[in-house]
DNA sequence: ATGACTTTGTGCCATTTGCCACAAAGTCTG
DNA sequence: CAGACTTTGTGGCAAATGGCACAAAGTCAT
């Protein structure tokens, strides 16, 4: 189906759900039709970046109109794979991952947390939110049962690379990591990092001159 | 002092902390001399890469040896201005924003959160963790008395903007945006973004064609 | 219908980024 | 102390990325 003969670039990827949130924001505002220029100043980017980005998948836009906002939309999320439903377990149930089981977000954007793992046996049997926390021993099982293909990490860690690697060995094909390590997987596995200690260590960079 | 006659890329400061935090790791394993490539083997890079972006500070290697780990770190953390406290205000005191006051991970690398405050009337003069919620109007005075240089948001993505306006018109020189949002600041101003939707919407791009 | 605008999609170039490969400098062994 | 290794720092190329600028295609007002 898709021949793509030339491969998309990864910061391209990483730019589309930008799109699809703006997007997303002027269809509740009843927007019609967006110009990358407009586009471009809601994003802070410039419009031949959006263009460009767009055209690795199509050709979206009418000239002298711009792009029709429910259309666009939608073909990003197709693109993304975000017209369906995704499945993740999250392994780690201590303040971080009960956080992360409590925040409305990815239910919102159509992402569901169906399991909730645990190294920890004391922590096991425990109810968080809806569901009970389980054993790693049925990790595997419940990978098939649940169809899920997304790992979020919130171990400690020490702990981070051996849950990781379970992961992998149960099929799951995507990693959301909120431990401060570097994940070593397979080529075919996506890795996705959240790290706010990092980002305000790179930031302080820049604050340090600034008396 | 610092003649940077040449401009140190926005790309290499991002990857300082991963240095930074693996020498961490290995000091506390009492290493005491690491080379690029065994630093490149831990965090999944290049050696190449690493002496390069090295390159841009200073000469810190030894060759037929490699780099003193308490010596580098050293000089990194100094680089970074992780040599000292920094101070932050969270707004926004909802689940979220509880999460990250209750998050151990900053106070661990010297940043302190020394004030919450909420828009929200109803959530002012709560109790969260250590201190109270205070109101907006409050937010002035405090970064001024308490030394703040960084503001953690924390709110929804509605009124992120407003609040984050309010925080530069304070002062604040940094900020770590938990809101799904395209801050626009000015640009001395230094924005990092945490978003776990977005990280996930861009995974799914790969996942899509894996069954 | 005409002419002035607007906006897209893209060829092309400039800039940025990544990394190879090598001289220089050090270590280590016998 | 000689010779085999190891490793750094960097010049320079290759690849990736960003965005200008323009033809083509549409809109809009009169």
């Amino acid at each position: 189906m898709s021949m793509d003969s030339v491969e998309v670039p990864e910061v391209v990827v990483l730019r589309l759900p930008l799109y699809v949130r703006a997007l997303s924001q002027l269809m509740s505002e009843s927007t019609d039709v967006v110009s990358s220029q407009q586009l471009g100043s809601l994003l802070q980017m410039t419009p031949a970046q959006i263009r460009k980005d767009l055209s690795y998948f199509g050709r979206f836009g009418k000239q002298g109109r711009g792009y029709d906002v429910r259309f666009l939309l939608q073909e990003l999320q197709e693109i993304l794979g975000l017209d369906r439903e995704w499945r993740a377990c999250l392994v780690g149930v201590g303040r971080l991952g009960r956080a992360i089981i409590n925040y409305p977000g990815f239910y919102r954007e159509n992402f569901r947390i169906v399991a909730a793992f645990d190294g920890d046996i004391a922590q096991v049997g425990n109810t968080i939110g809806e569901f009970n926390v389980q054993p790693m021993s049925e990790l595997a099982e419940t990978v098939i049962d649940k169809k899920i293909s997304i790992g979020i990490v919130a171990v400690p860690a020490q702990q981070a690379q051996s849950v990781i690697d379970v992961l992998i060995a149960n099929d799951i094909k995507g990693i959301l990591n909120y431990a401060p390590v570097a994940a070593k997987v397979p080529m075919n596995i996506v890795v996705r990092n959240i790290d706010p200690v990092l980002s305000l260590q790179s930031m302080t960079f820049y604050l340090r001159e600034m008396d």
